[in-house]
DNA sequence: CCGGTTGGTTCCATTATTTGAAACTTAGTC
DNA sequence: GACTAAGTTTCAAATAATGGAACCAACCGG
């Protein structure tokens, strides 16, 4: 992982950095991100310094060892309540996920990554911040296929550049051209598949979450897998969750009006 | 809220307007903004494009409104798991909630302010993610008072010059002299108590989460009401909810080690 | 007890970024 | 068609970030 990259202004290293320690699973010592950052010892000193200043990192002195902060987990609060659409959505994923049976997905775009944000099992009934949270390739996920779609041309030009292309099934999708033809079809047609493409037997259809205006906002997928079922059975879903992406992006619109100042 | 204030850098301030944004709970216009913010338009327009640009922030181009962004969703799910405390003292708070019957609260230090990350309510489960994340006072509430007993100086210094001293009850300690003198007691006797002092009729008992070295990373309370209970009736449950803190810290403590590089 | 490492912190002159007043664009309004 | 509000861009001055190198403190192995 790691090899982050884009960072403009200095405001863009913290972040990655932020996004360096969230990269680990356990507290990190100093060591071990100056050896992965790209930043030397003094620079990456002082933004450890001030993150931690700010309550993004906390250091434990016992260790000298930083980890995330809780100052993200109280605007992640906040974040879930508003950006996301997983509070909106939630019992259209309920119903969704009754009437098909099979799992469902709900996914935001994060800078060319699919964050899948909120999930229902049949089975079992979700642990919301255990399934949401986790990121995907897009280029190989039916959700990240139908959100990509969708785009306007140059947020897809920067996304594509972010897509990394790695074969994971025989049946990936592993070149931008082949993607962009593949993403014509969908656009064509209003939903995505996913034909195992990053995980062998497993097959989903996706559809975008789009507003009025056309602008992608999240997409919503029903998996499966060819055990159980087919695509062509899946395709027949399509409908009731179009059905469902709009009434997502109508109330998603709705929300984000009132104003009064 | 607002009124921020301690920006040292341009990290800093950035991360005041990521809190702004954050402060509203709906997307939030350019203007509104540039009326709470301390910073000149042309600055705080830079702010919001980087933090834009950056994932942090999404610009809704059809509204021109400002939301938190999915990276936060991201991160927050990294800092969740990592640095907050509850997923590990989750099965902890599940059995002192059985013990006693009564609604439990773990909680950390938030730069002066007290984080609420869990909870147990002897009614309904909990719904994760809706409660935590709450933040409140520390000088007039249990966790608060038995976080700010076992900090460090300079560490209760700094948190101390951020609270309000607000005076939300009869019994509300409303000046650093009395609430040091409250915090003398609480090192003493190893628990805290909150004699209505934030909220008229509830009362709790609360105890640090210290490591081995005696830092405090968090805290546990067990919270009723003076129609339900008593304050010494609570205290009776002090002794198994120190056991319970000692467990937490002791599993918090192992899990930061392993780091085989 | 000492010279050598490793891991972390601080200095400080250089450099590049941020700053913010003001000018400029739109898009509404009257 | 002038007037206003909201958002965007410019540009020289000011400030903050940079990073090489020096420094400090543990921790070795001898």
């Amino acid at each position: 992982m790691g090899a982050e990259g884009h960072a403009d202004g200095t405001v863009g290293k913290a972040l990655d950095v932020l996004d360096m320690v969230a990269g680990h699973d356990r507290p990190v010592r100093f060591s071990d991100l100056l050896a992965q950052a790209a930043y030397p010892k003094a620079t990456l000193y002082r933004l450890l310094q001030t993150l931690t200043s700010q309550g993004m990192l906390v250091l434990d002195p016992d260790q000298g060892t930083y980890a995330l902060g809780v100052r993200l987990v109280r605007l992640a609060h906040a974040a879930w309540a508003q950006s996301s659409l997983a509070p909106i959505a939630r019992p259209y994923l309920d119903e969704l996920a009754e009437r098909t049976g099979e799992t469902i997905h709900l996914a935001q775009m994060d800078l060319g990554q699919v964050l899948y944000v909120d999930k229902r099992n049949a089975a079992r009934p979700v642990e919301m911040f255990a399934q949401a949270g986790k990121v995907g390739p897009a280029y190989c996920t039916g959700v990240g296929k139908a959100m990509l779609a969708f785009m306007q041309p140059e947020a897809l030009d920067q996304a594509l550049a972010r897509q990394s292309f790695l074969r994971h099934t025989d049946q990936t999708l592993d070149t931008p051209q082949k993607l962009r033809a593949e993403l014509q079809a969908i656009r064509a047609r209003g939903h995505a598949f996913d034909r195992e493409e990053h995980e062998q037997g497993i097959i989903c259809c996706a559809v975008p979450i789009l507003t009025r205006s056309g602008r992608v906002i999240g997409a919503l997928s029903v998996t499966s897998t060819t055990a159980r079922t087919t695509l062509e059975a899946l395709e027949g879903a399509a409908g009731q969750t179009k059905d469902i992406a709009a009434k997502i992006a109508a109330e998603a619109e709705s929300w984000r009006f009132p104003e009064q100042t």
